[in-house]
RNA sequence: UGGGGUAUCGCCAAGCGGUAAGGCACCAGUUUUUGGUACUGGUAUUCGGGGGUUCGAAUCCCUCUACCCCAUCCA
């Protein structure tokens, strides 16, 4: 478990601090209408990965209320995401439909609590009836339908006596309300379609509203946790627990921002038009974000884990850069797979003062990586290097082999060029070498110095692979559809070369390809005839990057001008409270501001005035402090009163106790009521002036931190807060914080 | 436009009134028979803007702005 939680884990572990739930029982519930995708993965995570966390459980669920849409082959396909990414789900794969039974007998109860009703209008009516954001709905007239004749109906909507659409059950709230999904909500709908698992047994299937809330609640689940875009569905999910009055505990609902990843598309429709558009070739695509795409370009489910982990869990909408995925499998890579040369654009090199063959033994990986290995590398006069690892005419910076630079073979010898071979266009096809014999890796006695080590392949035991390069598949950053595909998003190349011991030893089926990324033995395609490899990530490439743009200039963007908009104008009575509270009382604007525009809070000032008349100090603490308790409550319902604000301000004004006590009394007096004296005197919080008790107080700090004083003297000055943080913190916050302020800053002179 | 959310470095993201964590990316240096890895160091005088409260504000109050979600018999 990271030490560091998010806000999910957050509200768990209070749930069972609290004892709210003997266990912690999670869920992943997908609509087995599309294959999974790294969104899913985080999802996975967070469900599972809490549940483990607290020693709980996660139940898997699909969620099939809408048979039309949904099959048996994508349930597979999320199972076997699941159980890649190793995480093990509790009991058996539950259904929904499993629980069509419960929930229409739910649904009759709802009935005859008078809280639902069946409806009869068509759906274009029904969406006018609806109202919109700003207007409100109306009820139809079947809303005033009795319960037999719902029960009567719903029972023949069930039995199949109806066609597609002519009823629904709607559940019955307010169809004025401000949250749209309130505007009583459809329950059931008709459906005369088969459905994957309960065939034609049913006519009518739960929406996913009442469904789904139920579902968990029938399954124990403690934290049902969700994507943001179901925030307004909250008030419907507690609507049919609470008013179904089911016995608790019960779940409750949360919402975390959903995964996006830039250069790709993460959407079911966005990426089901690739694969059905044949812009991808199927589900697995190694281009795609599909949990069976990840796998087939041999991405590790550790690394997809690990990414989940990296990125977090919050609320805020964000695009995730691919860059951090790439990190993830890199780093998963480089400690485990065995290095390996392959040669993917062949130029074939002739060494003039070689004679004769041999077989160089080569450790599978470098110096730091502890694992043991090694093959052996049949070398001899002819073979291929890289077309890129020379250059006739190299750029400034270049370390390959040049006319003028020598280079060594990776595990092998020194070579340099003596020649360059061109045909008739002028295209280099061969090069004339000499080896050095002393240089041999390992008893290196040439004293030569190489500025780089490079891949090559024994010409005549070199073996042809195919090698499947893939780019990101589109172009753009944040990609609207097709037509910002990347072209050059997959690369085939035929006739790479690879060294034999890869294909006749299989030391394993993940490579890194010395100098060229890590590669993947393609699970579907390979074969001992014909090898298939997959790019699963490049290596970082600080070369090629500094080739491509010499330097990336970033300029900071100027900061963007915010248009401030109109404020609202007062109302008479407001602008005349607030003319008085500017003038008579000498409230400074922005406070006369805030308690002119509010009634409760006017009205609350102005009570408390009359008890203590200190108008500044009153003004300060009702606009701050009670403006917080009574943005969400009324008046009525606090435990304290006006009077005690003026008790708690008065004890202010006499310096009894600090601003930063009052603040601690307040709260005190929000939660319990009680009378702000009692709590200072039950408390001892009187405030401490005393400089000959501080003082001590100081020295102890100061002794204790002198890193922090040394940086302090060295011109920190923002320091100083940190030393009456840490007095103010010794003395429970009763130290006089000015006191305090003027002693410390004496003593660090 | 009503309601519900969100805003902290190029990208994620901690932080809950007392020194602006961490990861990715980036830059520099050291090691290196991978221009890889590893290691070291550098990157936010400032938290969407403006006010206010406070000895002290990313954190509390007011206000403005931008973005996301909601008017499927989808989930």
């Amino acid at each position: 478990m990271s030490e560091r939680k998010d806000f999910l884990r957050t509200i768990v572990e209070e749930d069972l601090k609290a004892g709210k739930y003997k266990e912690v029982i999670t869920r992943f519930p997908p609509e087995p209408n599309g294959f999974p995708h790294i969104g899913h993965a985080k999802s996975i995570a967070i469900n599972f990965g809490i549940a483990r966390d607290y020693n709980g459980h996660c139940n898997l669920r699909m969620d099939d209320t809408n048979p039309t849409t949904e099959d048996t082959k994508y349930v597979e396909a999320l199972k076997d995401a699941i159980e890649w990414l190793g995480f093990e789900w509790h009991g058996n794969v539950r259904f929904t439909s499993d629980y069509f039974p419960k929930l229409y007998e739910y649904a009759i109860t709802l009935i005859k609590m008078g809280k639902a009703y069946v409806d009869s209008i068509d759906e274009e009516e029904m969406r006018e009836f609806r109202g919109t954001v700003t207007e409100a709905g109306k009820r139809s007239k079947y809303g005033e339908r009795t319960v037999e004749e719902n029960l009567d109906l719903l029972e023949r909507m069930k039995k199949g006596e109806f066609k597609d659409g002519e009823h629904v059950l709607r559940a019955k709230i307010d169809m004025s309300a401000a949250n749209m999904k309130m505007r009583d909500p459809l329950l059931y709908r008709i459906r005369h379609a088969h459905h994957f698992r309960t065939g034609n047994e049913w006519a009518i299937y739960p929406m996913y509203d009442f469904a789904h809330c139920l579902s968990d609640y029938i399954e124990g689940i403690s934290h049902s946790i969700c994507t943001l875009e179901f925030e307004n569905n909250r008030e419907i999910y507690d609507w049919v627990l609470d008013t179904l009055e089911l016995e608790p505990p019960r779940p409750y609902q949360y919402e975390f921002a959903r995964l996006g990843i830039n250069y790709t598309v993460m959407s079911k429709r966005k990426l089901l038009e690739l694969v059905e558009g044949g812009q991808v070739n199927g589900w697995d695509d190694p281009r795609l974000p599909t949990i069976a795409g990840y796998k087939r370009r041999g991405y590790t489910p550790e690394s997809i884990l690990t990414f989940c982990d990296q990125i977090g869990i919050a609320k805020a909408n964000s695009m995730v850069d691919v860059a951090q995925l790439e990190f993830c499998i890199r780093d998963d890579m480089n400690p485990k797979v065995p290095r390996v040369m392959c040669v993917l654009d062949p130029l074939k090199v002739t060494i003039e003062n070689y004679e004769g063959s041999e077989e160089i033994d080569a450790s599978y990986y470098p110096d730091d990586v502890p694992k043991e290995g090694s093959r052996k590398l049949p070398f001899s006069r002819e073979i291929y290097i890289e077309r890129e690892d020379f250059s006739e005419t190299p750029p400034k910076g270049y370390f390959r082999l040049t006319p003028e630079q020598p280079v060594r073979l990776k595990h092998a010898y020194i070579i340099s060029c003596k020649e360059v071979i061109k045909d008739d266009n002028g295209r280099i096809i061969e090069i004339k070498a000499e080896y050095y014999p002393a240089s041999k890796s390992g008893s290196d006695t040439s004293g030569i110095k190489v500025k780089s080590a490079i891949q090559w392949l024994d010409a005549k035991a070199a073996k042809t692979v195919e090698v499947r390069l893939y780019d990101r598949l589109f172009s753009s950053e944040a990609p609207e559809g097709v037509e910002d595909i990347n072209p050059n998003s997959l690369e085939v190349i035929e006739n790479a070369l690879i060294e034999p011991a890869v294909i006749n030893e299989k030391p394993d089926e993940r490579f890194q390809f010395e100098r060229q990324g890590y590669f993947y033995a393609d699970p579907i395609d390979y074969s001992d005839e014909n090898p298939v490899f997959n790019k699963i990530v490049g290596l970082k490439d600080s070369w090629g990057k500094k080739k491509k743009s010499p330097k990336q200039e970033q300029k900071p963007q100027a900061k963007k001008e915010q248009i401030d908009g109109e404020v609202a104008a007062m109302s008479e009575s407001e602008q005349a409270r607030y003319d008085r509270y500017t003038s008579e009382l000498k409230l400074n604007s922005e406070v006369a501001n805030t308690l002119a525009r509010d009634e409760k809070l006017s009205s609350f000032y102005e009570e408390a005035l009359s008890t203590l008349h200190s108008p500044v100090a009153l003004a300060n603490m009702v606009s701050n402090e009670v403006a917080r308790e009574l943005k969400e409550n009324d008046v009525d319902t606090l435990k304290f009163s006006a009077k005690q604000v003026a008790e708690l301000v008065r004890m202010l004004d006499e310096e009894t106790i600090s601003g930063k006590i009052a603040k601690q009394v307040f709260e005190e007096m929000v939660k319990s009521g009680e009378n702000p004296t009692q709590i200072v005197e039950a408390k001892g919080l009187i405030q401490i002036s005393d400089p000959a008790i501080i003082a001590p107080i100081i020295d102890e700090i100061i002794a204790k931190n002198p890193d922090n004083v040394a940086k302090f003297k060295a011109g920190n000055t923002k320091l100083l807060g940190f030393f009456v943080g840490q007095v103010l913190k010794s003395t429970g916050g009763k130290a006089n914080p000015k006191v305090v302020n003027a002693l410390v800053a004496e003593k660090l002179h």
